[in-house]
DNA sequence: TCTGGGGTCCTAGGACCC
DNA sequence: TCTGGGGTCCTAGGACCC
């Protein structure tokens, strides 16, 4: 028998971290927006209640916002981000091995441990991050990772299993996988849910008994090894050790149009030296840049356009300077006049960690650059991105994106930390 | 009429995930 | 008026090369 795997995730995640700090947003409906403050991607119990789903744009949601006092904040990942460490530190001592999944789901090797009752285990771990973090949360067991996540949904949506589900148990694995439709599985996107449905797989059991030569045919590999775990073969262990990035991005939505060139590359400016800045923070360089940009989608009786650019970056770089300069090139490629841009961004691909960087003939002397570079990191990491900006982001930035509704930095930022009166 | 095969690079887009 | 950002993996066609 395999070794039991977990998997845990925080119920209305960027809800439940605002309500961390804000008393007032518990008990009613609460939304997070995306960033741009563009749609929801957060709800609260109440507020999906009141029929708000995922990803429906704010301005759809006016009245009902109105109507019913629906607390709205835009998102807060210095907050997010903070609290996922402080949720994970609650777990550590109830797994051999962690996989953090998202910014607000872990998988658990929980090797070592099944003598245990697993159900008691489980509740235990969820009573240490509520009482460190006041985030609920729920939790899954089975013997891989696609039947954990399995598992946990069912302990989100049916009361009955009160938060947690243990799919080893085979009642509990029949039942649950009969009343699961194949479009819920992880893994099973809206298209590939169609070509199922239309062979007459429609519920998880289905897909689990698909004979696994139908299952290559339909979706390749990728569903030929998702029938395999559904069937409590793993073919996707808990990985505790992060692979390494293959690219980077750092791409934006504007709050206004952008028509003019100049003023394009005062954000494309911006983007690429924030991307340098992730770029040093995980001690990478980068082979190439992409510069891309391009018109509203969602409104397609308006002239379109939009065109990437990729540059290659030789010798490869972690220089932000250098990632304008590249992003300039691109950019002028990619450029046509007469269009209102409403989204860019850059991306790098092809990294490396530094010190596996090859070297080139005539190295030049980058200490001064290397300095100038982990000042700008330290000023904006001190007070704030985009504090420290080089001249061509320009000094309006009126296409900055929208965020009127974020809550302090309460964990992160030592003048917005809660103050506490007797 | 028949008109190579194989490789890389670039651009674009689909599918899936959170 | 206003519809996110950041990842991975895969496919496909055109340009270009030998």
């Amino acid at each position: 028998m395999s070794t039991p795997i977990a998997l845990i995730d925080c119920n209305n995640y960027y809800v439940s971290c605002e309500r961390a700090f804000d008393a007032s947003l518990v008990g009613v409906p609460v939304i997070v927006l995306s960033n741009n403050d563009g749609c929801a991607i957060a709800r609260s119990a109440e507020a999906k209640a009141l029929g708000i789903k995922m990803g429906d744009p704010i301005h759809h949601l006016r009245d009902k916002v109105r109507q019913h006092g629906i607390q709205v904040r835009s998102s807060n990942y210095a907050l997010y981000g903070d609290m996922q460490r402080r949720v994970i530190a609650a777990c550590e001592p109830f797994a051999r091995d962690f996989e953090i999944y998202s910014i607000d789901e872990t998988f658990l090797d929980l090797a070592g441990f099944e003598s245990r009752d697993l159900i008691a285990h489980a509740n235990a771990m969820r009573a240490q991050v509520q009482l460190w973090t006041t985030i609920p949360t729920c939790v899954g067991i089975a013997e891989t990772k696609t039947l954990a996540k399995l598992a946990n949904a069912a302990a989100k949506k049916n009361p009955q299993f009160d938060g947690v589900a243990d799919l080893r148990d085979d009642d509990v694995r029949r039942y649950v996988m009969d009343a699961f439709s194949v479009g819920d599985i992880w893994g099973v996107g809206s298209a590939t849910a169609r070509k199922l449905t239309d062979l007459g797989i429609d519920t998880a059991g289905a897909l689990r008994d698909m004979p696994m030569k139908q299952a290559r045919a339909v979706g390749t590999v990728v569903l030929e090894r998702l029938v395999a775990e559904l069937r409590g073969v793993p073919s996707n262990a808990v990985e505790s050790v992060e692979p390494r990035r293959k690219g980077m991005a750092v791409t934006r939505s504007f709050g206004t149009p952008i028509c003019d060139f100049e003023r394009m590359m005062g954000a494309l400016s911006q983007y690429a030296l924030r991307a340098g800045e992730k770029l040093r923070s995980h001690g990478l360089v980068a082979a190439r840049l992409t510069a891309f940009f391009h018109t509203n989608k969602h409104k397609p009786d308006r002239p379109q356009y939009g065109a990437s650019r990729m540059v290659t970056l030789h010798p490869m770089t972690i220089d932000s300077l250098e990632l304008i300069a590249a992003a300039r090139r691109g950019a002028e490629k990619a450029w046509r006049d007469g269009y209102a841009y409403t989204k860019a961004g850059i991306m790098l691909d092809d990294l490396l960690p530094e010190e596996d960087r090859p070297r080139t003939l005539f190295e030049e002397d980058t200490s001064k650059r290397d300095q100038l570079m982990g000042a700008l990191d330290a000023i904006n990491g001190k007070f704030g991105t985009w504090t420290a900006v080089t001249a061509s982001q320009g000094f309006k930035r009126e296409w900055k994106m929208r965020s009127e509704m974020r809550s302090p930095a309460w964990t992160t930022n030592i003048s917005e930390v809660p103050t506490v009166r007797a």
